[in-house]
RNA sequence: GCCCAGGUAGCUCAGUUGGUAGAGCAGGGGACUGAAAAUCCCCGUGUCGGUGGUUCGAUUCCGCCCCUGGGCA
């Protein structure tokens, strides 16, 4: 199967899609703020247009409510691989979130879920204690966790706590036992990787974009549900700058601006991480190409590079 | 034309009782196992507007000039 990631307005979706048309594919999402159903416009969601070409799976399939997570994703894509394959579709799993990307080709350590309270009981007491006093006493229950983070930073502070916590193993006991990795999947992996200067330019236009689309309707609707502002959902790029001026605390220029900087940002984190994470990926840039012709080149180029690697695996 | 206030890093500014300067943001680099569009870590030489003067030494004090705001004419 094809896999490909790339930084956010990238032009990873339309490499999908082209490719998925020719090689009769399924796309697969693999972007944690597109599965959101009320986020379309401000994820970059890919439209009506778009699902005519090739079927696309995983977008917009749970409530705004839920928090999705890399395990969940994991299984869910697992589920549509099958169901693509068990229908002589390719599937072809696209998507900037390299955490998803790794627990599907690599696996997750099988950790069993973190109850509830537990999570709730680790953030209270992180919140009680800050940083400092939290980190030294995750020092007293896991030394070689605490190790290796940082007091400042309280996600991997918090999760460490509570796997200790709800499971009495240590986060590095789990993961030294291994991964539960996917049967009988090969993957072909792309990155797509503009300039960075282009990559910017790209995230700039791409967010006035939403804004003509509806986006500010969109996070104004979202914000009836009154929604914990602690949610996934809540820290989609562009969210939390529509909803400050929606609030009346910053002017449609300064919420531009801002998402657009937050966007750029992001899309560098999301080089870094394609860079080092998936190092041995090919690299391609469907942008960097002229014309239309010399873009359909490239993409046979990559159909026929996919075929010598499937002949090569089976 | 006169009077104020400024001119310091790409931007917004701090500071140096005279010993050539540092924050935030931007930018760059890096980390990444169930919130990852998350959460973190590292990186600061710039004619301190120009030019004379005082001084062992001026970005800092003084003179003049230039520029930008605001006020008075």
């Amino acid at each position: 199967m094809l896999v490909i990631g790339g930084p956010t307005a990238s032009g990873k979706s339309g490499l999908a899609l082209a490719l998925a048309e020719r090689l009769g594919g399924t796309v697969i999402n693999a972007d944690s703020m597109q599965v959101y159903a009320e986020l379309r416009i401000v994820t970059a969601r890919p439209g009506p247009g778009d699902e005519a070409r090739a079927p696309h799976r995983l977008y917009g399939v749970v409530p705004a409510s839920v928090r999705m997570s890399a395990a969940r994703w994991r299984e869910l894509a697992l589920a549509e691989i099958a169901a693509a394959q068990a229908s002589g579709r390719l599937p072809v799993v696209v998507g900037g979130t390299g955490l998803y990307l790794r627990a599907l080709m690599e696996g997750l350590s099988d950790i069993p879920p973190i109850p509830e309270d537990v999570r709730a009981a680790a953030k209270d007491l992180h919140a009680r204690l800050g940083g400092e006093a939290f980190h030294a006493e995750l020092s007293r229950r896991d030394p070689a966790g605490a190790a290796k983070l940082f007091p400042g930073d309280t996600q991997r502070l918090v999760r460490a706590w509570e796997v200790i916590e709800a499971t009495g193993r240590t986060l590095g006991d789990w993961q030294a036992a291994g991964r539960e990795t996917a049967p009988d999947l090969d993957f072909h992996t792309l990155v797509v990787e503009p300039p960075r200067d282009r990559l910017y330019a790209a995230c700039d236009a791409r967010f006035l974009i939403m804004l003509e689309q509806g986006a500010l309707e969109e996070v104004r609707m979202l914000a009836t549900q009154g929604l914990d502002e602690d949610l996934p959902v809540m820290k989609a790029l562009g969210v939390p700058e529509l909803l400050a001026h929606l609030r009346g605390q910053a002017t449609l220029a300064e919420a531009t601006a801002r998402a657009q900087q937050l966007t750029r940002n992001y899309a560098k984190r999301q080089t870094t991480w394609f860079r080092h994470q998936m190092g041995a990926a090919r690299r391609v840039d469907p942008g960097a190409q002229g014309s239309l012709a010399a873009m359909s080149q490239l993409y046979d180029t990559i159909a026929d590079e996919f075929f010598a690697f499937v002949r090569k695996t089976h």
